[in-house]
DNA sequence: CGTATCATTGACGTCGGTCAATTCGTGTGG
DNA sequence: CCACACGAATTGACCGACGTCAATGATACG
């Protein structure tokens, strides 16, 4: 039987009044944008968590914005190993990239059940074409995950598993507590399995799992139960060399 | 003694009949177009080699489009452990970020002597206001780096040694051959230092050393006295489940 | 030539991977 | 309410890819 899925509703076309509008691709646009924003856009979506929301090869006729739920970017190697490039959260924009008309470079997975504004390509090209600084938003996002992406390319490439994964924690942490409510001890809801981390960090679940107990002893992070907690992220960030400058979006100009 | 530096010099201003224009940022634009882009061009310069272009703190004061030479962009670790982020060549584009009013997240170091089209920020973001078509032509540059970038972290997340040197390897002579002319053999200039290949691919020089040495006893690879060659790169290509499409620029829309 | 940088090689150590159980937790059905 | 099933977490024993340390060669340049 099909269960019904845990998200977020709104009315549709509800575009001026989005809860997490303020912290998603169209951030900094004025009132009338906004509406144009609304009118490009064709519906809202739900999708099962542990699905696929498109896969590499597949034409890239859609555009989202997730508004509620985890998800996550991903390739997939020949042989079955996996890479995954980013985590999405709410007010993170997916299904971008350089040449629209070619298949797509990647797979993108719900975690949880998720909800997404559907932008129809076609639309979207209109609506730069008839609205610059909705380009101008679009580059800023771009730049800013690619950021985010070079980031964890340090971070995969010069960092030891403990290192890795502790950065890659405090991240999450950081970016959920953002964009969802933090539980009374200060604890964010933390859907992601072992394996996720694993393939995240290059790693394997096992060693992921091993590195997590020295994390936990050190009293470094809580994770247990789908909540993640980390007690004290200004002492973590220093000891990282965590740069959260990264995290906190800003106007581009 | 300061010795005179080895690249291609131009006349300032020369953008309508710059050899690289085919290939660079502003590719797709119109002769008024490019009139618009010399104009915000603020000159020419040519840094040594083995010298860095920025670093990561500084204030982002200019973008660069990269005439001649080789660079690449990198991470510094407090330690000292580097990330070599993206290797650059003639026509790339150099030194975006989200953020123009923060500090840079990430340094440039010119590896060859280099020649530089040095963009002032202010002027850009006028530039940008003032030709919409040009703030496309970033986002698409943007959006194909960070392509480029999910492709890397792949490679090293998710790769053996191995596999991770000849795919770099493939890429950079396919990226090397598009802009400049191979030799008569086929092989393409090469200054990168094993050194640099292991920054960049999460391994040690040593480790690069050996795995060059089996890549060349399997005739996969010609790389030496400042060469590359790759004598069969279709079948490469195969076997690595290269996607070359990455590599072609082509028009976002 | 002398010096510096890069490439190369060998011996050895370790971090993280592999394989294989066992345990836990949650949801399901009897 | 309990038995069961399934995925995820956990643990141990062992292995191998890659790192570390140290020495030697090759090249280029002043």
């Amino acid at each position: 039987m099909s269960r019904a899925p845990k998200v977020k509703v709104r009315t549709p076309s509800a575009c001026a009044t989005c809860p997490i509008r303020g912290r998603a691709l169209f951030q900094p646009l004025s009132q009338g944008e906004v509406e144009l924003v609304a009118h490009f856009r064709s519906e809202d979506r739900v999708v099962h968590g542990a699905t696929d929301l498109y896969r590499q090869g597949e034409p890239c006729s859609e555009l989202y914005t997730l508004f509620d739920g985890w998800a996550f970017l991903y390739k997939l190697l020949e042989d079955g190993r996996r890479q995954i490039l980013k985590f999405c959260l709410p007010g993170d924009f997916l299904g971008f990239q350089p040449d629209l008309e070619t298949p797509r470079v990647h797979s993108a997975h719900a975690v949880t059940d998720v909800a997404l504004c559907v932008f129809p390509r076609p639309n979207l090209l209109h609506m730069f074409g008839e609205h610059p600084k909705l380009g101008i938003s679009l580059t800023w996002i771009t730049a800013h995950d690619q950021a985010l992406s070079y980031e964890h390319l340090t971070n995969v490439g010069r960092r030891s598993a403990k290192e890795r994964l502790a950065y890659l924690l405090l991240e999450l942490f950081y970016r959920a507590r953002e964009v969802t409510e933090p539980d009374s001890e200060g604890g964010i809801f933390f859907p992601l399995t072992q394996e996720h981390l694993a393939d995240a960090l290059g790693l394997t679940p096992i060693h992921v799992n091993r590195t997590l107990r020295e994390l936990r002893g050190e009293g470094v992070v809580e994770l247990g139960g789908r909540r993640l907690k980390v007690p004290d992220p200004g002492a973590l960030e220093e000891e990282l060399g965590f740069n959260a400058h990264l995290l906190r979006p800003r106007r581009m100009i």
